[in-house]
Order: C-alpha cells, then structure tokens, then sequence
DNA sequence: TAAAAATATAATAATATTTGAATGTATAGT
DNA sequence: ACTATACATTCAAATATTATTATATTTTTA
C-alpha cells in the first residue's frame, strides 16, 4: 500500500510531457536512449535526465545490450495511468443536488462548529 | 481528447499529498473549507490555495450556501485515477528477455549498472 | 450597524524542478 | 591503441511551486 506521500510523488514524477512520452512508448515495448531521441525534441543529456528520474523511483529499469541501454517498464501501475488519461470522459461528474445555481440548498450531512 | 501537454497538467495539479487528500474526500461527498481544515494539517490559507488550483483547472467547483463554500468534484477522471493509486499491484511487469534491437543481450543474467 | 465567521487574495520567502552546457565513461570497431 | 558511438553526470541558471503572513471580502448574527 502506499502511503499519501508516495501516490504524490509517483503522480509528480509521471507529470511532465516527455516522461509521460517516454512511459507511452515503453507501454509498448523497449527502447534505447536513441530510440527517444527520434521522437523527443529534448536534448540527449535532458532524455537521460528524465530515465535516471524515472528509474529513480522504480518506474522503470534496464539492461544493457552493447552500448545500448535497453530501458523497459517496471511498475505496473503506470499502463493503467496512461490509459486513464487517454481515454475519453464526455460528462462531468453530477453536480450534488442542493443547486450551484439557486444557491438554496442545505449542506449535505452534519457539520460542526 | 487530452492533449500531451493537458494530460501532464493534471498529474502535476493533483500530485500533491494535501490535493490528494482534498480529491479523495470530495469523492466522497461535498465539503467546505473548514471541512478541510479539520484532517489537513496545513493552514487556511494554504487550503484555499489548493482548493483555487483545483478549481482553476476545472476538477472542482463550489456552490455557496451562506459563508460556505461547498466544493464538489467535476472532472469524472479523478475517481478512477485515485482508485488506481489506492490499489496494490504485488508483481512488477515482465522483464523482456533480449534486447529487441540488436536480438542480443539476454535479460535477466547479464545485467550491469 | 458592528462584530464574527468563513473564506479568499496578495506579497513574499523558501524550496524544488527543469534545462543547457560542458564533461565524463564504457563499449565496439578498426 | 585509437576513435567513434551511446549514453550519463555535474553544475549552474532559469523558472516554477509551495508555504507563510498579513490583509481583504462576504455573509450572518447580535
């Protein structure tokens, strides 16, 4: 289970557009560094910077292969992240009944003080 | 369809222990500030603060009711990605056994650092 | 009408993140 | 052994985020 701080900090290592680039792509299979660098208009020093952030925290790993360095994805989490933020949400959540507009509804439930 | 850049943007604006806290307890019902107050550990102030950034992105809003400020959850994604944060994934994915680049390099054996 | 309650806003200070530039390291090929 | 390739690391500057303090706004109540 993790605790508050972990689900912050795994939400904020994922929130930057060439990680979550570099996550998409490893959904789908393994890549090198050169491999992000046809499709990342970053520098290779900054792509490097985002895997070893990555690979901080556990999200993702590698091997080497030559002077390749294969990264792939290890928590499992991170698909289903990805897939949640692709996907398509046409309606808003319902609004709770006592009226933004009327501004006459009772607070649902007990408050103190 | 959230663009790269609007999907980072809502990792970064929830990724943060008290916003997760905010999110988790709106997805149980409405609440006001001093709701809040009352389980966060951080000011007024700072609350309002968080609440202003979730709002200004469009994943919550307030009706009033007299002083209070009743805030409820819009944006449908946030139930399901606090959900996914919430359960547990006890096995790490599959690591690939070569490299598929140059079909070398054998996974798990000849890793280095 | 004055006071208080509930909450917001603004300014600032502290801290963290991001990028760029330069440099470093390991491996493969010759 | 030398060179090129593939990548990482370090440091500093620019920028963004966060928390704090003080103050303001709105509504209710006395």
């Amino acid at each position: 289970m993790r605790s508050l701080g972990q689900r912050a900090e795994l939400l904020r290592v994922i929130a930057h557009p060439a990680r979550i680039r570099i996550l998409e792509e490893l959904t789908k299979g393994v890549k090198c560094v050169s491999d992000f660098e046809e499709f990342l208009e970053i520098s290779q020093p900054n792509i490097s910077q985002h895997l070893s952030l990555l690979r901080n925290h556990g999200i993702i790993d590698y091997y080497m292969d030559g002077r390749l360095r294969c990264y792939f994805l290890v928590d499992p989490v991170i698909p289903n992240i990805l897939e949640l933020l692709e996907k398509d949400y046409p309606e808003s959540l319902p609004a709770p009944a006592c009226c933004p507009v009327t501004k006459k509804g009772k607070y649902p439930g007990d408050r103190r003080r």
